[in-house]
DNA sequence: AACTATTTATAAGA
DNA sequence: TTCTTATAAATAGTT
């Protein structure tokens, strides 16, 4: 569509190669999101120039569920994570966020399933409990050794609003958990 | 560019829907070749249709190496994010998770604290809603497919296998979610 | 970054 | 559905 005929092979001149590139991408985007609109349906386009830059467009959807959507296609050799069975258990913190951590390795942008995260969700409310109890647990460690800090300090009176000399910081009262 | 000008909003008619879809979705994808070809570039386009079925092509290179790319593009973005702020936000699930992974490395049996512990909470806060995010949007695309399929069987005739020259994939029946 | 001569895509019709 | 064709739209070469 032009002055001229153009066959469809590499463009040999450097910078209309460069102005092609950027019309016909352009032109390619919009094309991509009136099809969307047209056609009540979700289109991605992803471009990548030859030296390496990354243009992309998605319309009707964004583009992580239209990418989610291919790889679904190609999830048939998903392997199922068994992992409710471990997870749901009450192990140790540690053994806990590698557990956590394996599963994070294998699911991978083509790996996924309903399943697949369900399981990453259990995981991950389980370590983030355990992740908040630990926390607790440490705050309220320090909050006693600080305390008892503060008792030498003033000759035993419980301070409610404490000077707070030194640039320690005791929480008032309980460790707010946030 | 047809015998009359058309806007760019829904077409209502169902059927004349239905035939500019696969035009448009055919010229789409010739437009991403012939790009491909002028400029020595990879093009990936992702189609999915309000039925829920994928159509793709990608050309100059192969669909996962493209989508890679997409994905190493938002992870630099990532990494020049403050984290907690902007976790909340819409990071790809994927990044998201990396972003987990590594933190869960870094955290090991002696390296613990309060505030990695805090950061740690967070993280696994994100990744949480961002796994069951991903986790609604898969079941209501699952619902989609099913609920079509159930029109068709019900019977709607509406075969549409199409002709799939040219290197595009739909999937035959149901994209089963394992 | 505009401009147009042409080619190409496609909307409607057969 | 597939082919045809009038017309809109994209764009190659130019300024």
């Amino acid at each position: 569509m032009g002055r001229r005929k153009v066959e469809i092979k590499l463009i040999e001149n450097k910078s209309s190669r460069q102005v092609t590139f950027s019309k016909r991408r352009t032109g390619l985007i919009e094309k991509a999101r009136q099809l969307s609109v047209l056609c009540e349906s979700s289109v991605a386009v992803l471009v990548v120039s030859a030296s390496g830059k990354l243009y992309n467009s998605s319309s009707g959807d964004n583009m992580t569920n239209i990418i989610d959507r291919y790889g679904i296609q190609h999830a048939c050799e998903l392997r199922s994570l068994d992992l409710a069975e471990n997870t749901r258990s009450y192990l140790p913190h540690n053994e806990l966020l590698e557990s956590v951590k394996s599963n994070l390795e294998e699911s991978n942008v083509d790996n996924v399933s309903v399943d697949s995260l369900i399981s990453l969700e259990d995981q991950l409310e389980t370590a983030l409990s355990a992740t908040r109890a630990r926390k607790e647990g440490l705050l309220r460690e320090e909050n006693l050794v600080l305390t008892s800090q503060i008792g030498k300090t003033n000759g035993g009176r419980q301070n409610n609003s404490p000077a707070n000399s030194s640039g320690i910081n005791p929480p008032e009262t309980l460790p707010l958990l946030k």
